[in-house]
RNA sequence: GGUCGCGUGACCGAGUGGUUAGGUGGCGGUCUGCAAAACCGUUCACGGCGGUUCGAAUCCGCCCGCGACCUCCA
């Protein structure tokens, strides 16, 4: 097992991971609102902790990977008198609310999916756990760190503070937040402006609510994700993540709501991938600033130069640290496609090389590195900079500057499948298997009547051949025994 | 205004108290009928001003600029 070190938001130092109950794992990352299509933003935490996923696994874990889907509860206005942003997106399109949950899950499965991002091992909705969340209520009741006033429930976030620490995840005093908290208007009910609901009386026009002791209504939205944490995963469970911009309130007010209702903090590392920003902004949809997966794929969006294949996008955000800022470019978009492109060049290269009878290669120096790199809290970034190292040293055996043994050779590609396909899940998908035979075979008969007329130095007919299948997306390269040939 | 973070070469983006990140792009070369690819070389930066240190882009202070959160947000 590697010494792995995760960067804990909490106490925000490096952390040796040290799991609960090894070899496994418990991981919750809050998932997506379903009100609308996913977004380049959206990609940063699915990535992120795909990653986590997959490293974790490939050390030797037995990961429990749950993330939810926010179907319910999250309000559209700054006062709690706003409405449902998935009632609001069914009334404007005149569909059943768990149409629109249904549609948006489907559209975000799908861009998963061309992300080539697993499935996590359990997928929860918060409209599936409102029973459960009425008990999670009455837990923090019991226990006295809430309120229940007109129907409505709110925590009680004075009272909590006396005994506990709110702001201890997002290093906020409660002080300062009364002093800064913005005078809302319809908080009348609450004791205090940064008391939030557990429970929301619903009015009668609002058409997701559910019955419940207190009143028809629904649940508050930071609720869900310590309910089915706790649910799935147990009271207490290894990692908790999500987007840095979800840190407060909505992180810090579950671990209020867990440690009010439990009397211990759930989560033991909690970690915040940053975002993705367009000109130095948030990207986000409402800044009006985000350019949809779907729009990136097919290049329909006045941003975008061209359209941008999944593994492009995947490759771009690995690039990166995940804790930094990335700032989505064409320039730079367009430099991790050919990127890619090297890598996953020199891997075929790789799997070609003929042994010999000596290594002028270290390939267990270059394989520690790595592993040094993903367990220095994930860094996708430097480790991606040693297997283009590593790419180097092979392009050379390849030429005739080096040579590599046997036994480095099984372990050197191995080295490469388990991270570039395995960890970083950077897989090309196949077109259908029977016409690509079919036209790889076509191509080959092509490029030997070339080969013939460059013989018969008829360099005309062998340069039309080779700038008409350029225009068809074919890249040949001469050798000096033939020729080898790619689709870009 | 409060809290937190960032500022790296043409662009993206890592990182460390003293040694080349890496990718993309540019330039020169090897190879080649010409290309493409590959390889070699080159392009050696760390916002500003002070301080600590034998030595700082890396630590500290101040200043400037930018961003995130403080309202739903990945």
């Amino acid at each position: 097992m590697q010494d792995f070190y995760i960067y804990n938001t909490i106490t925000r130092k490096k952390e040796k991971f040290e799991p609960i109950n090894p070899p496994h794992v418990g991981l919750y990352v809050c998932g997506p609102t379903v009100y609308g299509n996913a977004h380049l933003g959206h990609t940063r935490p699915a990535i992120t902790f795909d990653l986590l996923f997959r490293y974790l696994k490939h050390i030797g874990y037995n990961v429990r990977y749950v993330r939810n889907i926010t179907d319910v509860g999250h309000l559209e206005s700054d006062a709690d008198e706003g409405e449902d942003k998935i009632a609001k997106r069914a009334r404007i399109e005149k569909l059943e609310p768990m149409e629109v949950v249904q549609y948006y899950t489907n559209r975000y499965h799908q861009n998963m999916r061309q992300l080539n991002v697993l499935e996590p091992s359990i997928e929860p909705h918060a409209s599936g756990h409102i029973i459960e969340q009425q008990e999670f209520i009455k837990k923090i009741l019991e226990n006295g760190y809430a309120y229940e006033i007109n129907g409505s429930v709110y925590f009680d976030v004075e009272k909590y503070n006396k005994n506990y620490r709110y702001g201890k995840l997002s290093g906020r005093v409660l002080e300062d937040l009364k002093s800064d908290t913005r005078q809302l208007d319809g908080q009348s009910e609450k004791k205090n402006p940064f008391d939030f609901a557990l429970w929301k009386k619903a009015s009668p026009e609002h058409i997701m609510q559910w019955s419940s002791e207190w009143s028809s209504g629904f649940p508050g939205w930071h609720l869900e994700c310590s309910v089915m944490s706790t649910k799935y995963l147990g009271e207490q469970f290894d990692i908790h993540g999500g987007g840095i911009d979800l840190l407060f309130p909505h992180h810090e007010c579950e671990v209020a709501q867990s440690t009010a209702a439990l009397g211990k903090e759930s989560v033991r590392y909690w970690m915040h991938n940053n975002l993705v920003t367009l000109n130095g902004r948030k990207m986000g949809k409402s800044l009006g600033n985000a350019i949809s997966l779907d729009e990136f794929f097919s290049g329909d969006h006045k941003l975008l130069k061209k359209p941008y294949h999944p593994m492009t996008l995947r490759f771009f955000i690995l690039q990166a640290h995940y804790r930094s800022t990335l700032d989505f470019s064409n320039e730079a978009l367009q430099a991790a496609e050919k990127g890619l492109e090297r890598l996953l060049d020199g891997m075929k290269t790789l799997e070609k090389i003929k042994p010999s009878a000596k290594s002028t290669l270290n390939v267990t120096e270059l394989k520690e590195k790595c592993y040094k790199a993903m367990n220095d809290d994930l860094n996708s970034a430097m480790t991606i900079s040693h297997l283009y190292d590593g790419i180097r040293l092979i392009n050379s055996v390849e030429s005739g500057k080096g040579s590599i043994n046997d036994n480095d050779l099984n372990e050197l590609k191995d080295l490469y499948r388990s991270f570039v396909f395995g960890i970083f899940g950077l897989d090309t998908p196949r077109n259908a298997k029977g016409e690509e035979e079919l036209s790889g075979k076509l191509i080959d008969m092509i490029l030997n009547f070339r080969l013939e007329a460059q013989k018969n130095k008829d360099f005309q007919t062998s340069d039309n051949i080779r700038k008409t299948l350029n225009k068809l997306g074919i890249e040949i390269k001469d050798k000096k025994d033939g020729f080898e040939w790619k689709i870009r």
